[in-house]
DNA sequence: TAGTGTGAATGGATTCACAGCC
DNA sequence: GGCTGTGAATCCATTCACACTA
């Protein structure tokens, strides 16, 4: 599938696309058209039609799309038609807490290993899958080969991200979620996302103080 | 402060050139160059002048930005140059993590109340912080007052969200950090921000599925 | 009639190019 | 010489307007 045509923010609004399909699906919804969709999640109807429009045409004309459908393509579209296998570093409070979230296996993200650099904290097994321990950084080649990791979420204080980024790369990893508070270098082909979460307050703190 | 005509990628950057002015303030550096910072967060450094000349004239021309000057003069800006009392909603996995974190605290971020809708969990204490009890969600008008608290993180299962919502923005919250998978309705004039943990993954698949 | 798909127009953010200052 | 600040030019996403179809 292309890719490099299509703008980011389009790809951003197909996740939560999918999200409220997925909720149209539930609620018993099976044909939607893009001005429902388009109030449900505060977009314009024009926006969603030009941003599906891009993978090709997917609505009835006088009707709209048809919700199981068009899930289906999106699904296949942000290849989360397949299950991925996701390795999580840091085995902290926010570690596992991601660690115990159920909406990753939701989407079909399925965490196969965590690793932390305490030795204290390997061996120990983690809260609801008690099939997986805590292994020891030193194992994170050998095991994303064994086990055919491309995703990693790092949830460690930020000295500690960028060394381990770059055996996460190393080791294979093709896609990064990083929780730390520092800007990470990659590799132009590793993707990367990063969630600050004290950023995310300091963008309140801007829009509601300029209020004040 | 003026806000309406500033863009909103120029603030989401803004926390960002923040956190490395920090990195670089710990590592002594007292004077930085528009292209020294934006090497580090690879921007471009006409971005970062454009940005910050916004706010005013922070540079020495020939010179570069004082670091703690300019620290001094983003806080202001974003409005973290003061306290600001934070509720969290949800004592679940990731509302215990939260907070637990430290990351808050650092940026003048406190949190003053936690709630939870599940009554074996109203009256407990909350790891590292005794003085903060689990409250009931019935207590969040009063205690928003009594506490004089403006943010709110919302750390709950999507079905329980909206409603949550809607009783903190009643009691008088002005911004909302959410964790619910689902999208959120309110009123315009109170701030808004939305993070989901599995639409950051899909990000990350579509991108790397594409290169596959 | 209701709603999609899409070229054209618009609007807004980024980048360029350079004047101005240390 | 080095670097900021900024109008002008460019680029790119969003919105408009409407042809088209069930």
């Amino acid at each position: 599938m292309k890719t490099g045509n299509i703008p980011e923010p389009t790809v951003r609004r197909l996740s939560l696309y999918l999200r409220e399909l997925e909720n149209l699906w539930r609620a018993d919804h099976r044909t939607v058209a893009s001005r429902k969709l388009a109030a449900a999640l505060k977009f314009t109807a024009t926006q969603i039609r030009k941003d599906l429009a891009y993978f090709g045409q997917f609505g009835q004309r006088g009707i709209g799309y048809d919700v199981g459908e068009l899930i289906t393509k999106i699904r296949h579209i942000l290849g989360t038609d397949r299950t991925w296998n996701v390795l999580l570093v840091g085995a902290g409070n926010l570690g596992m807490a991601l660690s115990a979230y159920r909406g990753f296996a939701k989407k079909g993200f399925k965490l196969v290993a965590v690793f932390d650099a305490d030795p204290s904290k390997v061996g120990k097994s983690i809260p609801m899958q008690p099939e997986i321990r805590i292994q020891s950084v030193d194992e994170i080649p050998a095991t994303v080969k064994e086990k055919d990791i491309r995703l990693a979420i790092l949830a460690v204080p930020g000295e500690a991200a960028q060394p381990l980024v770059d055996t996460l790369v190393q080791s294979g990893i093709r896609g990064l979620l990083n929780f730390a508070p520092v800007s990470i270098d990659v590799d132009a082909k590793v993707a990367i996302s990063s969630v600050d979460l004290a950023v995310q307050l300091e963008q309140l703190s801007f829009q509601v103080g300029s209020g004040v």
